[in-house]
DNA sequence: AATATTTATATCGTGCACGATTCAAATATA
DNA sequence: TATATTTGAATCGTGCACGATATAAATATT
């Protein structure tokens, strides 16, 4: 593996992990009028797509543990949200069930999308990032598949 | 802007996030055994290009604000890798700059790119989630260029 | 049936992130 | 030169993330 290559790595990881950043905070004033965190904001989208399942089951999705949810949906059980129930068919299981405030709130979130499209659209700097994480990634990916064609 | 188009924010922004999240777990057992997270990786990784920085400077590399760095940087000094004092010609600027211990700790993280590399390749799971984000972060810059081509 | 193991949540501790605010030093302006 | 504004750090409060651990329910094993 040579210097380039090697500086690969975080010429990926190091703008992924801005780049992520970046998008929350671009989130952010959209969904502060809702009253909610980026984290939220995913847990509803799961469960506007599928209402009533586990906590686990929703953590399977996000790729986030009990230990990040547990209190996330606390908090959004206080914010009335959604419910919290036990599953009477097995007592370890807690199911989660949007209130009518959790529903009504997709409504409200429907233009979210396009507007956070927009707000990176016009923000030119932030094309420019897309547009290199692209290129980085493109190089990664052709890298990766290389050794592993190297491997067989 | 249609359905398919809309769904490309979550379709991008999601998996950005959580690959995030997975490239700093990647990361994890090879920095714990420098006694590092992620973060303070990465000022090392500034720090070791260039000693002697502003947190403001070290902030404008890693994008990262002083409410962040501020602490960050007192627990590396607790760890003596560095060390803080106040510039002379500038009060209000706080130098950082390596110990011999900060310094030395390069040679034990040159190994760290290529492992988190072979980690990656291993784990032909995350290949796939990297091939995956790929084609959507293409597709997301054909959309957004396109956009931006319609405005002229 | 009694015991061991697994599974679904929850809790605890630590370390980011980041908006808002504070404070002092530096610089700009009247 | 006095005053206003800007700038660099630091602090505070809140909310993630996540490893480690605890607990109780469910399941497997003996």
């Amino acid at each position: 593996m040579n210097e380039q290559q090697l500086k690969l790595n975080n010429q990926i990881c190091f703008p992924i992990y801005s780049v992520s950043r970046l998008i929350t905070k671009a989130y952010k004033p959209f969904l502060e009028g809702l009253g909610l965190t980026y984290p939220q904001y995913l847990v509803l989208l799961v469960l506007w797509e599928n209402d009533n399942l586990s906590i686990n089951q929703i953590g399977e999705k996000l790729l986030l543990n009990t230990n990040t949810l547990s209190p996330l949906i606390k908090r959004m059980e206080k914010m009335e949200l959604l419910d919290r129930r036990r599953s009477k068919s097995d007592e370890r299981s807690v199911l989660i069930e949007l209130t009518d405030k959790g529903k009504e709130l997709r409504e409200n979130a429907i233009p979210i999308p396009e507007k956070l499209f927009n707000t990176l659209l016009a923000e030119n700097v932030k094309l420019g990032d897309i547009l290199f994480l692209k290129d980085i990634l493109n190089n990664w990916v052709d890298i990766l598949s290389e050794k592993q064609n190297d491997r067989k």
